[in-house]
DNA sequence: ACAGTTGTGAAAAATTTATCACAAGCAGAG
DNA sequence: CTCTGCTTGTGATAAATTTTTCACAACTGT
């Protein structure tokens, strides 16, 4: 754990001294661009930096390797440590806990999906998602299922301040079919749907589908079945320390939309929201923020 | 952004849909730490994903290599041309988008959110509040209001999962003053309360405190009047590029407790998920988990 | 019941690694 | 200049590992 973090290359450097002239030549060779080319094969290598194959052999011994494959396994190791967002060296989270509490643990595994959601996102996917939400011409349905109505909901609840000519469907209610009676060629259809995944979400879809509306899926890694129909899919890692999965990443991405949209039309939204403040302020629901 | 250099990490993407199940979760390993994974051998890397030999040599061939070995040589190099680019700190999440997108930004925020709050929090009085919460003993009203009552409903459904005895009251309603008729001395009520502070919040705090309930706060980092009132008081950071607050890190805190009170009573929990299970098996309102 | 997918166990093929003996090369000492 | 000790490459080979493929049975969802 709180070892001194020596990287493979530190150690290539430190020895450097002790190597012999064709060591040095391959040590130099490794260093070059290093990792990958300890990661090919030893032959490779040695063709590589010009030294024969023994040589290869007899260095990564004296390095204290048992063999060339231990060299290349430590080298992995360090190259998915690495990988790991600096972010993630971050010792702990809650430093008045230890690192097994749940707080920690659960954090961690939080950033991990947030780091591996984000690296896999098409910008451009989620570019045109936004333009399609936001777009006042379509009408917008909302949809979410027994575990995501919240997150539905509190996207509907924003765009609601954003724009007019929305609606949310919630799946478990029996009623949602009287909603998608009027949808449109054109309209768009934001559907939230992970494992399990709804029979009825899935419906839906296929009949929004087939009236030529535009789905917009946020959906998990492995994907609701509704992302053969959706025009664009989102998908979010949620795996956490838990019986349950996590919702937050998919939070996150749902307020990142939420201020993509609203910066695109910012003029529009923001005089919806000043009226907004005013009747909140008549009915004097809200103490004023101080 | 048509870019040239199509990465592995693209068309692995891109060929998910030709995949079948068991290459797909090998592919999704792969990309999981990526790339260190696909850099050993092929036997390890069946094993790290749980699938066979031959699954892992079906699908590398099936992304259009001629075999494994030619997959690997096809990662180091792009190790290699990824390690040269000036630009080799990914600083950024989605590292497709530029720094300047929303995406980066916002995600940028709600991480600085996190490592904030979690630095903040008593781990204490974070278990306390988890017990309080989890004991059966005493009736639980789980408090929203406007906007945070989609998380106030997060928790109350796991919450429901979890143990009996437990009521969603929501502020922004008339009635909830009939839910609180039955308060007793040592009942607990978890209040989400963020700016705009609610006074229908303030007063219905008030009155559990009159009757002498314990409350659990959950609020941001200028804390709701209600803190005064509170026994544990978790505050969080909430500030992201947007007009709005963010409610993620309060999303992870929830998560979070719920997590840690599941496994505080577990053997009760895991009778009562199984008995939900077979309740939706039985109305067939999900597809099986595939 | 069917078509497609997946794992198993095995074995063959291919590749890679580790060594060896030996000769060539090189540098410094005498 | 020659001797000496050390380093290095060569080519070969044995050992170990890895890759590839196969047939078949079990399983999946439809």
């Amino acid at each position: 754990m709180g070892e001194a973090t020596q990287t493979i290359s530190d150690l290539i450097q430190s020895k450097l001294d002790d190597l012999t002239r064709a060591e040095r030549q391959l040590a130099l060779s490794v260093l070059q661009n290093y990792p990958a080319s300890g990661l090919g094969t030893l032959t490779a290598l040695a063709q590589n930096a010009g030294v024969s194959v023994p040589t290869v052999a007899r260095m990564v011994q004296k390095l204290g390797y048992k063999g060339y494959p231990e060299f290349q396994a430590a080298l992995r190791e360090e190259l998915k440590a690495k990988v790991k967002t600096p972010i993630a060296k971050h010792e702990t989270w809650a430093e008045a806990a230890p690192s097994e509490h749940i707080l920690n643990r659960f954090t961690d595994a939080v950033i991990e999906n947030i780091r591996l959601t984000l690296s896999q996102i098409d910008p451009d996917a989620f570019d045109q998602a936004c333009r399609l939400i936001g777009d006042e011409t379509r009408h917008l349905y909302i949809v979410g299922g027994r575990i995501t109505h919240t997150l539905a909901e509190y996207l509907f609840m924003h765009m609601q301040v954003i724009r007019p000519n929305l609606t949310h469907v919630q799946t478990t209610s029996n009623t949602w079919p009287h909603y998608l009676l009027n949808v449109q060629e054109g309209d768009v259809i934001v559907v939230f749907d992970v494992r399990r995944y709804e029979n009825n979400t899935l419906k839906l879809a296929e009949m929004a589908d087939k009236r030529g509306a535009k789905i917009v899926l946020l959906t998990d890694q492995w994907r609701s079945p509704v992302h053969q129909l959706a025009h664009i899919c989102l998908s979010n890692r949620i795996v956490v320390p838990s019986a349950w999965d996590s919702a937050t990443t998919i939070m996150l991405l749902v307020e990142t939309m939420i201020s993509a949209i609203q910066s695109l039309n910012w003029e529009a939204t923001k005089e919806r929201v000043e009226n907004l403040e005013d009747m909140f302020d008549q009915t004097k629901l809200f103490r004023k923020f101080t």
